[in-house]
DNA sequence: CGACCAGTTTGATATATATCAAGATTCATG
DNA sequence: CATGAATCTTGATATATATCAAACTGGTCG
């Protein structure tokens, strides 16, 4: 609540991201302060073991919609909490070919993927205005090293990315297309929840395509289904505002088809 | 080379898992005197490091080709390094449906889905033959607070999991049968590869039926791009010995068919 | 050795989704 | 407010893969 705007030169973002030096802007925030606690990094954290992951994540930065939080193949720093906003992951295959690996949203990490190689292995994509706290991966190791309950934190959340990407795979290597959808919009539906939004209203963040890309299908179909849901009265949609109207029978429909 | 066989009754496997009872024998095991140093965890460790990690990774546990390592739903109690043989790993819906996840190979570590609820998300089954070194994830993560190298290599193995993700989200999403077998083998090639086998001549350990839910496939669909491939002499197949006879034909043929 | 059984191959047909195309709607902008 | 561009919806048709079915193969075991 009380972040303090600042400007640190020295810290610009690299060159070759030039949508980065117009609309990025840096802010001091404290974890320890911060109304994301319960999702993000610090839990179980005395107030004392929060201020220092304060002193490592103190650079908050913004994004405008497709602007680039980073790319495949840049050089990997740090890992990124979302603080408002959301983004999308996608990997390129070298023949053109785009898949959406995920929708992020606020209080979800970003950039697991690059620690591996070192250097990022997707592009994430900010879908709407967004915030995010960078976190340097370096102090994270080393602070998680002094904090067991962080480190422990620090694997769960790559283990729980780890189960999420195997039920993705369950979905696109087993379901219909229809199914597909339905997971999709129950799995949007409990994320909002547990941030104390409405899980039967939002808004979608992302288009058609991009719905397709991340669920294997074209837009056409993920249109259809759209409709195919509205006229049996599971759903209501507006072009990208959605209302879950029978949630109960939107889950029995997945798993119906056999 | 000088692993001690040993029994130690009071180790004994969960009851509900009776096949293991049968076809678990346990054997001391020194990852300093290993020779899957390279694959595996010890990295970059002195000698004297290499030994501690020899007190957390004592056991050797042995599996017959069906055997389950670990039942989704089970508690989370250590990860596992594969020390010969394979496994598959599954994920099953309520509904019955089953998506082979991945097919993991020796010297890989296996079971980091558990992490974040502290349960199994998914079974870990044998393909063949295979012995495993049980690594207690506690003891790990108190020893790689101590062993900053170690640490770092957790945390690589973990978001190398998360990549090879993503890549099987980009071959279900997008890419059409015969480009998701082509894939398959050119993966397995540089697996076999990497661990100093022949990368153009091995023994499939799984089915076809495996394979193709592995792929989102079914089997007769991969038994016919199988069989495709052989007749443009890209590869040969008996069953399930491979042949890649024409390794970079197979590589272009990826991403050819827009 | 022979019979069986699980796994594999191959063929004929069905079907879900992609593709192509045209309108309709929404959104951004001058 | 009007214009154009992007996105979305819907329809007609094409096509890749699933499904159903039958024959073949290889290994196991009495």
């Amino acid at each position: 609540m009380t972040n303090i705007r600042r400007d640190s030169p020295s810290l610009l973002p690299k060159a070759d991201n030039v949508q980065q030096l117009v609309s990025n802007s840096r802010l001091k925030i404290a974890c320890s302060n911060c109304n994301l606690r319960e999702l993000c990094l610090p839990v179980n954290l005395s107030m004392g073991e929060a201020r220092l992951l304060d002193e490592i994540s103190q650079l908050k930065r913004s994004y405008g919609r497709g602007d680039y939080l980073y790319r495949s193949g840049d050089k990997f720093q740090s890992l990124y909490a979302i603080h408002r906003g959301s983004f999308k992951t996608q990997v390129l295959h070298e023949d053109g070919r785009e898949q959406v690996t995920g929708f992020q949203m606020i209080g979800e990490i970003i950039g697991l993927d690059a620690i591996c190689t070192d250097h990022h292995a997707c592009d994430a994509v900010a879908l709407e205005n967004s915030e995010v706290c960078e976190l340097p991966f370096n102090k994270l190791e080393a602070l998680s090293r002094e904090l067991p309950s962080l480190q422990r934190h620090l694997h769960k959340i790559m283990s729980r990315e780890i189960v999420r990407d195997q039920n993705v795979m369950l979905l696109l290597g087993s379901m219909r297309a229809e199914e597909r959808l339905a997971v999709f919009l129950i799995s949007l539906s409990q994320r909002f929840a547990a941030r104390g939004l409405s899980p039967t209203q939002f808004h979608l963040r992302m288009s058609r395509q991009e719905i397709g890309s991340y669920l294997g299908l074209k837009l056409e179909t993920v249109s259809r289904a759209f409709s195919h849901f509205q006229s049996n009265g599971l759903i209501s949609v507006h072009t990208r505002s959605i209302d879950l109207i029978d949630l109960p029978s939107l889950r029995a429909f997945v798993g119906k088809q056999q």
